[in-house]
DNA sequence: CGCGACTCCTTTGATATCAAAATAATTGAC
DNA sequence: GTCAATTATTTTGATATCAAAGGAGTCGCG
């Protein structure tokens, strides 16, 4: 859909950049979903498996941060994983930060699922020449990089805490 | 998070692309989401109010096809809306097709979203310079277009049917 | 050693999402 | 006029999503 907005310059051309990014980035998803799909899985769930062939165990902040799920959602897609067999919670030292883990049957679906997918996502960039995917990358981690945010600070020795409420706003 | 995947050039190349785009979207949308949600909206929900604002009353049908949206979906969000008092059901002719209608609170709401919403959008894209953003929306017209699949064909004279079983698949 | 501050994950509540099945309505052949 | 085929939307069931609250666990000060 084409925008209606009767804006600046500037403005419409944001809008329709946005607009197609959305777009394209829907229309990729759907094309390259059907391998997923076939295998039983989501996407939130791919992504929980693939996270962890690709690094190994992770606790659930850290699927989190990469991924870009919530601590909520991902108790649940990870409970569901573990129903199905393809994930195991572990005990760690730190009994908060239980890392979670592929089993043999979840890392060997990655295993067979992996190449079908990324095949899929090579066809669905077909029809931009190599040069233009690589603009579109450059261009989308250029925007994605800007709104990114500040990266979280490294864990810090705890402040001394005064008596009077809160240290944080 | 890089590509962790060992394949052709073209393999990695388009997953690298796939990775980026995706990344960008969930950006902008986190980035420009805060008006939206300020409003007590969701996406959904102002994905729907902004097409019934810019093309008038529309079926869910046609909602559908327009925000890329399941009629299962299009159902429970319409009637969140309904209740919420920002649109209406109407009654048509043909009473399996029921357009939906902004309410004046709702066309009110969109009026004064509008401006808010794209300022944030335009906003958003500024790590981009214009032409950056023309051709990053050039990019995704192409790629998004090429996945589109075909259009539906316009309805059409009904075929004869025929004694035995149904003619399609 | 006790306890408050903090970290991490789970639970809760509400909403969104889809596929599939069900329901309601329309259409046209016989 | 009847009824099968078709169209459109709703309902159902399962899952995903978030924000906020709650529970479990860790750490360091006094």
């Amino acid at each position: 859909m084409d925008t209606h907005y009767a804006g600046t310059p500037a403005q419409v051309r944001a809008l329709g950049a946005f607009i197609k990014l959305l777009r394209a980035a829907d229309r990729v998803t759907r094309a390259t979903g059907g391998v997923i799909a076939a295998a039983g899985l989501t996407d939130s769930r791919f992504g929980v498996l693939e996270a962890l062939y690709h690094l190994g165990p992770l606790t659930p902040g850290e699927l989190g941060r990469k991924i870009l799920k919530s601590a909520g959602n991902l108790t649940l897609v990870i409970d569901n994983l573990e129903r199905d067999g393809l994930v195991g919670r572990r005990h760690a030292t730190d009994r908060r930060r239980r890392p979670v883990a592929l089993t043999p049957r979840g890392r060997e679906l990655v295993r067979r699922l992996l190449p079908d997918h990324v095949r899929g996502i090579t066809e669905a960039f077909r029809p931009l020449t190599a040069a233009e995917q690589d603009t579109l990358a450059a261009l989308c981690r250029k925007l994605g990089r800007a709104l990114e945010g500040p990266p979280e600070p490294p864990p810090s020795p705890r402040l001394r805490r005064v008596p009077s409420g809160r240290t944080t706003a």
